[in-house]
DNA sequence: TATTATCCATACACTGGTGTATTGTTTGTC
DNA sequence: GACAAACAATACACCAGTGTATGGATAATA
């Protein structure tokens, strides 16, 4: 699993016949593992959908383990790293739990891609180890994001981060049970709504 | 699709090489779904877990595709039945709600085998369009049961739905997020409680 | 006991996938 | 323009899996 990528590249100035990087397979994997899991991803059909030859792919990979875990770590790195972007705006406590509210769970599922491609992942981290490491690594990364806002709720630290887990395998769960059909728009909106209610009624004063 | 399975069955009454039957098929079936999911269940491997060869399997199946569909079923048909079993036991509703819980979260996550089954049928339901509309059925079948509990709490029939397909999701992504990781149990149990304050918050008095 | 239905083994043809070795074909760079 | 590096095609050996055809064994039954 040493990366033997070598230091510079060039090349494609004139994209006449457009030279494949290693992303690009990462990217096309992508689209398999989100339409078929972590079994369906093939080497063989990766590269007539990107009309080459295995050829290409044994260049820029090891092989098949290299491809998957290589995926992973992209996956990863890119989830903890999407992180940062959502800093607490220092708002309303109630707006702001909206908010994230409606990013956990709205514009969530509006990414489709991005949403089959994490059910996914998690799928396939039941069978393999390596894969269940990077998801929890995801997973209390998110958690402990979502305890800052939490804070400001209940002063009680335990409180606080059973909110947190409540609040995330609820998401979760939506996105694993309303995955698409007709109306589900609405009733994630109302899911959205009836979790802000329910956990501004969690504050300090019970 | 046509089942030609005969009427009558006998046989294997001194169970000294013990003959296989369909539902033995199945059950080995559900190890293969639970360790691997549907894109590892081999009609190979199968045979040689149960020490036959294919050719047994090709008497009880079509082929693969009946295999799945035969599972699939039995899964959906199992769902549904024991969901009769857990009638409301017309104690207080507190009580009840716990026990519910109970059932729904602590008691479902011991249950391994199961719980990996279900899931690997909920991933599969992604890419298969049988196997989805079985997961509906169970899934609405589901809800619906914990809506006559909810009644009790709430006569908004909008919340009564909202409440159990939030206690439903909830109950869904703990069993995707909390796999089993040392800990989990009393994680669980916290969110079990948490769940139960959190929806006899939401009673009629808001 | 002879027959028949039930259940399994064996052998075969076929497909689709991996990985490797080798040979092109471009494209930068000196 | 020569050379080397980056990228891709081709051809090969190999394996795992499906499905089918056919024969063999075993138990119920007439």
């Amino acid at each position: 699993m040493t990366d033997t990528k070598p230091p510079q590249r060039a090349r494609r100035k004139t994209p006449e016949k457009a030279q494949l990087t290693r992303d690009d397979w990462l990217d096309a994997a992508a689209g398999e593992v989100a339409a078929g899991g972590f079994g369906q991803l093939r080497v063989l059909t990766l590269s007539k959908k990107l009309g080459v030859t295995r050829g290409s792919f044994y260049w820029h990979f090891k092989d098949h383990e290299d491809l998957v875990v290589s995926f992973l770590d992209r996956w990863r790195d890119r989830r903890l790293h999407e992180l940062q972007y959502w800093k607490p705006q220092g708002g309303d406590v109630e707006t702001e739990l909206r908010q994230i509210l409606e990013l956990l769970l709205t514009d969530a599922s509006r990414n489709i891609r991005r949403l089959q491609v994490e059910l996914a992942v998690r799928d396939y981290a039941r069978r393999n180890g390596y894969a269940a490491e990077l998801v929890t690594e995801v997973d209390t990364a998110r958690i402990d994001q979502n305890c800052t806002l939490f804070q400001r709720l209940s002063s009680d630290p335990q409180r606080v981060k059973d909110l947190s887990l409540l609040l995330y395998v609820a998401t979760i769960g939506s996105q694993v049970v309303l995955t698409g059909k007709k109306g589900d728009e609405e009733t994630i909106r109302r899911i959205e709504d009836l979790m802000a209610r329910v956990v501004l009624g969690q504050r300090d004063e019970a």
